[in-house]
DNA sequence: AGTCTAGATGACAACGGTGTCATTATCATC
DNA sequence: GATGATAATGACACCGTTGTCATCTAGACT
């Protein structure tokens, strides 16, 4: 049928397990036999098969994502990212999205561990910020990596990447400030993700005590937008400017402005948060700030490759991400 | 390590080979036996391991997804769609986005075949209306599922999906008429999509001969939308109405025509197709058709289940989608 | 030259299921 | 009660790798 190791091996006239010794890359192979084992693996179009390595090697070469994000284009991103870190290294991805209980995340992970027996997983908010899942996979000795809200600590965190959603808060606010604005709304989004508060205090400590500001609570989606902007235009409160917490409830604020005929960013400056596609297509532009999810993810699948094949990763660097401020038409001066 | 079917077998009292009868719902097993078994394997929580599986039987229980879109909502709610069908199914789903050529294609496809062994494979646009792809998979045995534009045949096709374009498109054309529009513009899409041609001929079949249609070809995209609008414009063409191929395409139009100050509904009717969450988080919300992806794709991953499991699928019915006309508030009278 | 050590390779079991074929119960029929 | 057909079960090889341990080779040291 297909093409195995062992018809390599008869026509390279080694045993085998030599081939397989070359195709793993272990040490004491003699640099003459790699070769011509190599050039026969080519010549015939050879790919292991991933069944027979599982079952054999007791892991396998693929990993999970699980995730719980309505947000689609953090997720493709976040997906590209991981596939390529993947796919380079011979791995394959099993997506999982969970959109209901801890429950049912416990269940995903335990079908995902023994019928799949996946080598790992990558976690993102809320997952990865949640203590109760992050027990369950330490105790069940699941190699993981997890996508968190922070600034790194000094001391290495090996199987953590983090993004530091505080500063770039600051810098949005800074920006704000710097624009002349005095009287501010902060709307934010859930409050299990542990960026929210992170985004919130990272944006207030760019404030003055002179500043007027308010925080109405929500969830990261455009209607929590909707929501928030209506009630702060109907009930008289609408500050100068608008500090959304992600990009899409920016344009449900965006939205709600318009259907109550306010100038954009003339009566009020509004600002979103991680550059999702989105926000260069809402009128205007999102002022915001970019999160570079593809580069996030593929380090977050290049850490857990390395984790999964026990490569040494205690002088690695840690990975820390700082989302960047996009200014563009969506804030202005106060009038 | 893990529990398996020995464990079981043991258990139960009976051989392990009996016990992979049951979990294989194959013929011949007592009821008894059957009830006794699955209550143990209910007991320990046992989950087959699927390398073994993959390994044994010479098939496996992953189908891979190969695409290539660049609209996250399109891609995301399908990708949901053939998750639901394929883990309830026991299926794994493997991803595989391909940006570039049909190289790359046949790349992916080779590696998945051999490496990951999949079962089978799921296409959308444009891979499945690409006869090159489709005759390699052929040749190569592989079953899959396409999801195509069009009619279904009334001859029926059990590997592929249906999604009739035209007569949404028709009954957007036919909308517009109705409110008046007499001067229409298409902003249509990338030519190599079926669905392409399928739309703009399902809009002109709403039109008569008075009206006064032209068409400019562009791609899928915003920026597309964007520039086609800003053609019209320019150049003293506006019609009363554009009918734009997808929503991304409309929300360009839109953008475009807010940079000009257009007033959308009043002086300029804009429609777009495919009613991505999108759509609704315009200002003012498009008016499009509804097209249920992920539907689309859950029925895919069932009928790709069924073929792989050789069920026969002779007198099924063949599978047929029409989106529906959703109507919003960027369409109204001409002024 | 003899001995030791590390480097290179091979033989073979094992991973956890499925496929094939043989064997044993069960039951209707004569 | 013997016979045959069919249902139910079991024994065992096999899928294509990796892991373990044994063997063989080549050079280093005494």
């Amino acid at each position: 049928m297909s093409i195995t190791i062992r018809d390599i091996a008869a026509k390279a006239g080694v045993s085998f397990k030599t081939v397989s010794r070359v195709l793993n890359n272990e040490t004491s192979v003699k640099d003459a036999t790699k070769e011509k084992v190599m050039a026969i693996v080519e010549e015939l179009g050879y790919q292991p098969n991933n069944a027979a390595r599982n079952l054999a090697g007791n892991h396998t070469y693929s990993v999970g994502y699980i995730y719980n994000n309505p947000n689609a284009y953090y997720v493709i991103e976040f997906q590209e990212g991981l596939l390529k870190s993947c796919h380079d290294a011979g791995f394959e991805l099993l997506i999982h999205p969970v959109k209901e209980t801890n429950e049912a995340l416990a269940d995903v992970v335990d079908k995902l561990v023994k019928r799949s027996r996946i080598a790992g997983l990558v976690l993102t908010p809320p997952f990865s910020e949640d203590p109760a899942t992050i027990e369950m996979l330490t105790t069940r000795k699941i190699p993981f990596v997890r996508v968190i809200s922070g600034q790194a600590p000094s001391t290495d965190e090996p199987n953590s990447v983090y993004v530091d959603d505080f500063e770039a808060a600051k810098e949005i606010g800074d920006y704000i400030v710097s624009l002349g604005h005095t009287d501010i709304a902060i709307l934010s989004g859930d409050e299990e993700h542990a960026s929210t508060q992170q985004r919130v205090s990272g944006f207030k400590s760019a404030l003055d005590p002179q500043h007027h500001v308010q925080v109405l609570n929500g969830e990261y989606s455009f209607e929590s937008g909707v929501a928030n902007m209506r009630i702060l235009i109907e009930e008289g409160r609408v500050p100068s400017a608008v500090f959304a917490l992600n990009d899409e409830i920016a344009a449900g604020a965006l939205f709600a402005a318009r259907l109550y005929g306010l100038q954009i960013p003339e009566q009020l400056s509004i600002a979103g948060f991680e550059d999702s596609p989105f926000s260069r297509q809402t009128w205007p532009r999102l002022t915001t700030a970019h999160q570079p999810n593809h580069d996030i993810a593929r380090s977050a699948g290049e850490r857990l490759v390395k984790l999964i094949c026990n490569t040494d990763v205690s002088n690695t660097p840690t990975l820390s991400f700082q989302p960047e401020l996009v200014k563009r038409d969506s804030t202005g001066i106060p009038a």
